[in-house]
This record gives structure tokens, C-alpha cells and sequence, in this order.
DNA sequence: CGAGGTTTTGAGGGGACTCAAAACATGTGG
DNA sequence: CCACATGTTTTGAGTCCCCTCAAAACCTCG
């Protein structure tokens, strides 16, 4: 099995990239060949304000993976109600081994400044069905299941949870995904959205979405500080939520990932 | 193009079947030999009563295309309460060139009374990569993709639209979709779906499911009897539901009426 | 030290929910 | 062909979750 090493934050000029790795490794073990390919695309970051539209009514502006920052799958109606359809992490790709889909009608939105790279050359690869690319590529199949995944779990949220569980859920969603990709220490994690954006995730109010969260302070769920967000219970959160684990879980990891799981 | 003759409704032994090759035509041309392909698949037809589970936890019991009625992806929570994710329809498949996804924590259940084939010839042909499939391979990647934007609209939908916007949609949805498959009349068709269920896809009570359509009925947008309903002003359910046209159909979209947006 | 964005608070309203029961259908068996 | 059982649709009443409007309090930063 591959060894890779993997740090728990970047340090080095730019190790943003393992990031990358440690989230397709999670899914799949990769070839050492794969793992330089990821590397290699580092040098070719670029940085977007917050506001910047990576892909336009499905037709992708350009084939980049998120490094650092949030973004998101947004709706419009036109008297203004603005629905963010799914969260894209560091991590997440956009354009890549999808095909484009004009008809989703939704652009995807950095929603705090991004750091991307460009990974163009990791889509010709996929495309042209590079033999030596086979572990990326099926890494990026189980992504597409574990998307829809989340497409079937944000309707469940928005058409039977209360304002209360829908919040719970997304919180234990988000812990998930970041721990996959190094970024929860303890229980505690970067959430850089506003109120107002989760909200709009959420289909609630700012207002309820405000109310909603002190709420769960007070109920000794959460605890936030300065842009940083701390789950005190998660069982307490997932009966709340009914939140089933969705990633690979220890059982299902594979062994080379084994090592760099942490169980709770 | 190839010259096919549809029915406007099944009256021979079994014409269902042309359902499924108007779902695909509509999409794709289809040479002979693919059109010959499914319509031999008539002759494995099976029927299930209602509540049938086609497929549990992404696992599908079975490679099969529905013919008649209808069926639903659903999901329950603990306490009861039951999400119907999407809806299937004569024409849609199940397990069929879908990898299966256990994590979706959804099963597929008959909503009505159910007519099927079986559809594993054709899974194998398109696992295989038949070139003779090819057209039927590329009509299924772009259902993979509408099947995307429908689960977006539902997202919208459940998020950000009122019981009275959400119907209005949901109509306008089916009724696009049945058009294709031949089961619209006018701008009538069967909707066999009961207020529960409709209820339960659109993330409101029943009760409020029912006040819902009566207003509609009483602001003369639709008509309801037997099981059939009318949609009697297009333009405006597009308006009210800023529904935009997702099929490839006739009707268009100006404006008349902004009545009851928000009401009821 | 303001400027602009974000978070909180307050007040009032309405959409949607629950509980409950009646009114209608539909189908089964005698 | 009617009586009964079961399921679906309607109504009514009371409640509460969540919304909107509005303004104040709080950042964060140039």
C-alpha cells in the first residue's frame, strides 16, 4: 500500500495540495504515479474573491479543485429568495469528469475567498481514460455517488427537519467532510459562513438561523468562537438529526487509510 | 432520423413499451436495432402491487423500466415522518446503468400498482459497452443529468418555494415529463398519486396538502376529477412557479396572473 | 475612528402544523 | 345489490414555527 504522509495542516509553501490527496486516498488507495499527478498540480493555484462564479447554469467556467475556502451550488428566483443547493469544501472539484449540465439552471459561487488550482490536465487525463489515472478515476465515481448522497440528505433537511435538526445535520455533514481532508481538530472546526448563508443552505430566515443557533448554545450543542464552530455532543446531535455516517467509515476504509482515521 | 410510429395510447397486446422508446427518442436518436432492443423487452413484463419495493438502500433488487404507473425514492425517519425524494414515472428505469449507492439510505417503492420489464439485457449490453447501444448509452447519460436537475428543483422547492409555488412546479414538472411518454391529453393527464403522497414529495401536511389544491382550483388553475387533472393556465402555474422548461416541448411562458404567490 | 457587513433583539403576523372528526369513495363479501 | 370496512378527501379549531420588518449592537479593517 501506498505510504503517504500526511500533515495535519499546511506548513510548507504550499501544502494546501495534500488536502486533495488526503480526500481522494480516503475513497480509494492511489498509485504514486496519481498521488504526483495531485501534487503536480499545485503549482498552477490561483486565488478568487469571495462572490466569484466558478461555473455558470452548469457550464463550468473552468476545471479547477477547491484547495482552501468554501463554495456553493446556487439558485436565484427572480423576486430575489436565493437558495445554495450544495456546499463545495476543500477538496471539491468543479468541471472535472462531469459532464455539463445547462439545464441545472445554477452557478456555483465562491462563498469566502477561494485557493484553487487548475486541474485541466487531471481532466484530460480522466477523459482520455489514461490507464495510469484508473484510481483517480474511480475516486471520482464514488464522489458522485457521495453527491448525490448529499443532494438526497439537503431534501430530506429541507422537506421534514425542523429548522433545529436541519442544523444539527448539516453541522454533522460539514465535520464529516472536513475531518476527511484535515480540518477538524477535536471536535472543533473553521466555519467561515455567515449566518446569512447557512441560512440560505438551509431554506430558513437569517433571523431563525440566528435564533436557531443560540439555541443550541445554550443547549450545550455547540459553542462558537470567532469564526470557529465546536460540537460539545456528537451523539447528542445525531439522534437530534437522525444523521447516519456517510463516509467511508473505518469498516469500509481502506487499509492505507486506515492509519490516518480518527474514530469517535 | 428514424421514422417511428408512437400510438397516442396503448391499445395492441402490449404497447406500453413505446413509452420507454418515446422516453428515449425524445432524448436521442435511436437506430433500429436499439428501438428493436427495447421493445423485445415487452416481453418480460411483471407486474407489483403497490408498495413494492423495487429497490432498498440504493440496492436494486432488480434491473427494471416502468411501463405503467408510478413509483417513488423515499426516505423515512425514525419518528415517521416519510420524504418522497423523487418521483419515477412510466419511461424512468431503476438499477439500470446506475452504480449502486447504499450510502443514499433510500429505497424505491410503487406508489401505485406497477407494470415492468425486465431490463437486464439491456444493463449487460451498456455495461459492456455494446456498441450497437450506443445511442441508448448516450440517452441514458442524459437522464443521468436530468435526473440531477430534478433533485435540484426539489431542493428549491422544498427550500425557498410556498406550498402553493411547490404544487404549482411539481404540475408543471409532471406534467413535462408525461408529455414525452405520450400521456397527455390536452392538458390533462392521470395523476394517481393520492394527497398523502403528494404531501409526503412536497414536504407539507396533508392537510395543508388539500387547501393547497383547493385554492388552486378556486383561482381556476386547475381542474381535478377521478384521478385526472387539468392544468388550465399554463403561463401562469410557469409564473408562479418559476418553472422554466426543462424537456423538450411546445408550450412558452408569458405572464398574467401573480395572484396567489404567497397565499395559502 | 468611522464604514460596511454581520449578528442580535423585539414585535407582530401568517403560513403551516396537529388533532380530530366528518364526508366521500372504493372495494369486499354476503 | 346493499352493508360494511378501509382508505382518501374535507372541514374546523387551536397552536406554533418561522417569517418579515426594523433597529440596535457588534465586529473587522482600512
Amino acid at each position: 500500500m501506498t505510504a503517504v504522509s500526511f500533515q495535519k495542516s499546511p506548513r510548507e509553501p504550499f501544502m494546501f495540495i495534500e488536502r486533495v490527496v488526503r480526500r481522494y486516498v480516503s475513497l480509494r488507495p492511489l498509485s504514486e504515479y496519481e498521488i504526483g499527478l495531485l501534487r503536480g498540480l499545485a503549482s498552477r493555484r490561483e486565488t478568487h474573491p469571495s462572490g466569484w462564479e466558478l461555473s455558470n447554469d452548469g457550464r463550468p467556467s473552468a476545471r479547477r479543485i477547491i484547495v482552501d475556502g468554501w463554495a456553493g451550488r446556487t439558485r436565484v428566483l427572480p423576486d430575489g429568495r436565493r437558495q445554495i443547493l450544495a456546499l463545495l469544501l476543500p477538496g471539491d472539484a468543479v468541471g472535472i469528469c462531469t459532464p455539463p449540465n445547462p439545464q441545472a439552471l445554477s452557478s456555483t459561487i465562491a462563498l469566502t475567498p477561494l485557493l484553487t488550482v487548475d486541474a485541466t490536465a487531471l481532466n484530460d487525463a480522466l477523459l482520455r481514460r489514461d490507464p495510469r489515472c484508473a484510481g483517480i478515476h474511480e475516486a471520482f465515481a464514488i464522489i458522485g455517488g457521495l453527491n448525490e448522497v448529499m443532494l438526497l440528505d439537503q431534501i430530506v433537511r429541507l422537506g421534514r427537519q425542523t429548522a433545529y435538526e436541519r442544523t444539527a445535520h448539516l453541522l454533522l455533514e460539514l465535520r464529516e467532510r472536513l475531518v476527511v481532508v484535515g480540518m477538524v481538530q477535536g471536535d472543533t472546526f473553521v466555519l467561515p459562513l455567515t449566518q446569512d448563508q447557512m441560512a440560505e443552505t438551509l431554506g430558513v430566515s437569517v433571523v431563525h438561523m440566528n435564533r436557531t443557533l443560540q439555541q443550541m448554545r445554550r443547549d450545550h450543542l455547540i459553542e462558537t468562537k470567532r469564526g470557529h464552530i465546536k460540537l460539545l455532543d456528537l451523539k447528542s446531535l445525531a439522534v437530534i438529526a437522525d444523521f447516519r455516517q456517510r463516509w467511508p467509515s473505518a469498516s469500509t476504509l481502506p487499509q492505507s487509510a486506515l492509519a490516518n482515521r480518527k474514530t469517535r
